[in-house]
DNA sequence: TGCGGCTAATTGTCTATACAATAAATTCCT
DNA sequence: AGGAATTTATTGTATAGACAATTAGCCGCA
């Protein structure tokens, strides 16, 4: 059970939003972890020297954010972030598929540290010839290949990288311990597959296959980048929402 | 300037959510609509008899979804559904194409009511040969296609798409006016040209496109179903989110 | 008419207090 | 020991009151 020190306001804007913060650089820094407990309202209220329901209000909208979790009597808890959001169910797909009921499989064809080229580079906001740690793989379910996933972690920021060792294990489980809070963006194309692609997939060359770029943030930082590419006809995802923004 | 009746609580659960529920009927139902101004939170809080913090929480919270506007001393309104919500940048082509600096044009191809299909009617909840609006049209950027969009409009709900005339402008636009506020359900996926999708795209035929199918609720009923295709390389979409969930 | 300043309506935040609901922890009884 | 009852820490909600911040609308003046 870790002893969590006390956090500080900066001063800047309502206390509320001071609060949440502290409280959100404490998690992203990781000084705090899932399952992490804080402390109560009434203490945070004491030692910030504000009202409880200002904390409150604070604890209440970060745990709306999935932040944290919070149970009556117990107390409130950093968040496992295990759960990935809308769009992205598809990501992790060791959790994905096993969840629908199929078993999942998992195989590493490439495992290496390489210096980035210009367009990993680019896309990754680096300097070209960047330390990274660069992983192919395939997912599958009930022996079907489901995705292709590229993948490159940039090695200044998680150098643990290097010696993760992706042979049983995707980077997707590894990257949810070694860098749980992020930001991500996503972009979603078509290709037509080419004979290489075709052959990882085991699709006929040309087949369309649906492409998932992904960045994760930390900051500005660009964590990691990865690619993900699904036989068009064998995948789909699906996302609901509810009011327009 | 509509007058806004009072609205009323229904006695379950938190008081905040109650003023939640009624204010999100009022909108839905369409008693109050886009650009109507509310009550005072101090004649809310009155009529309702509560606090004005437990309004305040109420219509902040609402503010937070998007359903509302707030604007100090000017008031509280119901929020334009004018900005779709992260994927959906790429759905209404009519608002997303000029906004990235291209000129939009148009072009319907089908505009009838038509008996539902078994495969449609299964996708719209609805029993097979319901009545819908089948629409057929083109959205151009600088002259070139983006999107191909199938559409089926469910008449049961709203019979005026049997008047409404898309020859000029798509259906989006249409429907938000008539149905501002739903839900969506998308998914994505990709697919490759056959002869008939080629030619209206203008692609060549086994061309990887990507689909986006939409369909939009009111409460458990299907307003709309929507298929969208784009020429895979010349389009994909981006969505960016903060912490998990 | 147009501009500048004033007024006041409205939302935004904070506080202090109170009580309800929940469930972990403890005590008590057998 | 083990189960039941009780205690109590913690969050959840509600309230009334206060002041700050914003700005629409009004008034006066040139």
């Amino acid at each position: 059970m870790p002893q969590i020190e006390a956090i500080e306001l900066d001063g800047h804007g309502p206390v509320y939003d001071q609060i949440k913060r502290a409280v959100t650089a404490q998690i992203r820094s990781g000084a705090w972890k899932p399952g992490d407990r804080l402390p109560s309202e009434a203490d945070l209220s004491q030692s910030l020297a504000t009202a409880r329901m200002t904390v409150n209000r604070a604890l209440r909208e970060l745990t709306e954010d999935g932040l944290l979790v919070r149970r009556r009597r117990a107390g409130t808890f950093v968040a496992q972030p295990d759960a990935p959001a809308a769009l992205l169910k598809i990501v992790d797909m060791a959790k994905a598929i096993p969840a629908r009921g199929q078993t999942y499989g998992y195989v590493c064809e490439t495992d290496d540290t390489v210096p980035a080229s210009p367009a990993i580079a680019k896309a990754m906001r680096l300097p070209p010839g960047a330390r990274l740690q660069h992983v192919e793989c395939l997912h599958t379910a009930d022996g079907e290949i489901v995705e292709f996933e590229e993948r490159w972690i940039n090695l200044a920021l998680l150098p643990g990288a290097a010696q993760a060792g992706f042979d049983t294990e995707g980077p997707g489980g590894w990257l949810l311990r070694a860098a749980p809070w992020t930001e991500a963006e996503h972009t979603v194309s078509a290709v037509n597959a080419d004979a290489d692609l075709a052959r990882r997939l085991g699709v006929e060359p040309g087949a369309a296959c649906l492409v998932l770029e992904r960045r994760t943030f930390q900051g500005q930082d660009v964590v990691t980048y990865a690619r993900l590419t699904h036989p068009g006809s064998r995948h789909s995802m699906t996302e609901r929402f509810s009011p327009q923004r």
